[in-house]
DNA sequence: TTATTAATGCGACTTTGTTGCAATAAAGAA
DNA sequence: TTCTTTATTGCAACAAAGTCGCATTAATAA
């Protein structure tokens, strides 16, 4: 249960922290200076996920970006706020604003996954 | 570029209609009475998607989900309201709020993906 | 009835993500 | 340092979702 000090483990965080965007696999296989299988990057994340170093978001195009937590308490480890995805240059940002969605009543909520795709201003 | 009317056509939007809520092509395929391939199914589901019959929503599933536009304007084809997916039954319902995000300038949207997963109230 | 071509079924294929298993290597004990 | 334990990795196999090409079928209109 223990975790340990891999090169991958701090290649991937490294790659997540800097980027302050969400990265899917193939974004941080190619950002990656070491060669790492898909399995492994997978692992890793899963493993920030449990550990919440990292939250989920299923992107639109139906892939899974991680993003790195800045903001987190160290118990509420929610994330209530959308993310936009950009089609043209591929990037996944988080956006500030928390969002409430009113449920009926007695809806157990688990996980929020707000994607609002669209074109970035850097890509006019 | 004429839509013909055939079974499989007839049956997806009759079941979709029913169901009011947002289905997989799994759901779709076994509650068809007839024999459907998937991939028959899938471009049936993305032609009622272009003819702005049905809406898509990606589950945090990674699966797709469509469901029949109950009061869409003839033009105005936009859907800023969540769904709620219970991990118990499976269940995708929309919900009816419909949600403004804050984006900053230039951004464009072109697609609201909002999905909240957890346990709906028929599951405890 | 016949001609046109949209829709279907089938198979092959791509992509994403997971899992089993043997090999590797952190981390702590000796 | 050396040994032991077991978390982590790489590789291959696998599963599931979704797409696409192509020949066949059948809806529509001439
Ligand atoms: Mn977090
Ligand atoms: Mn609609
Ligand atoms: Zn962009
Ligand atoms: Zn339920």
């Amino acid at each position: 249960m223990n975790r340990r000090n891999t090169e991958s483990t701090n290649e991937i965080l490294a790659i997540l922290k800097q980027a302050k965007s969400a990265l899917n696999h193939e974004m941080i296989q190619e950002r990656a200076s070491v060669k790492m299988d898909r399995a492994t990057i997978y692992r890793v994340l899963n493993r920030f996920c449990e550990d919440k170093l990292v939250h989920k978001i299923v992107g639109d195009d139906g892939k899974q970006y991680f993003a790195f937590c800045t903001n987190c308490q160290e118990k509420h480890h929610q994330h209530n706020h959308f993310h936009f995805r950009c089609t043209e240059c591929g990037k996944m940002e988080c956006m500030q604003s928390e969002v409430k969605v009113p449920l009926p009543d007695g809806y157990v909520v688990r996980n929020f996954n707000g994607v609002i795709s669209g074109v970035c201003s850097s890509c006019v």
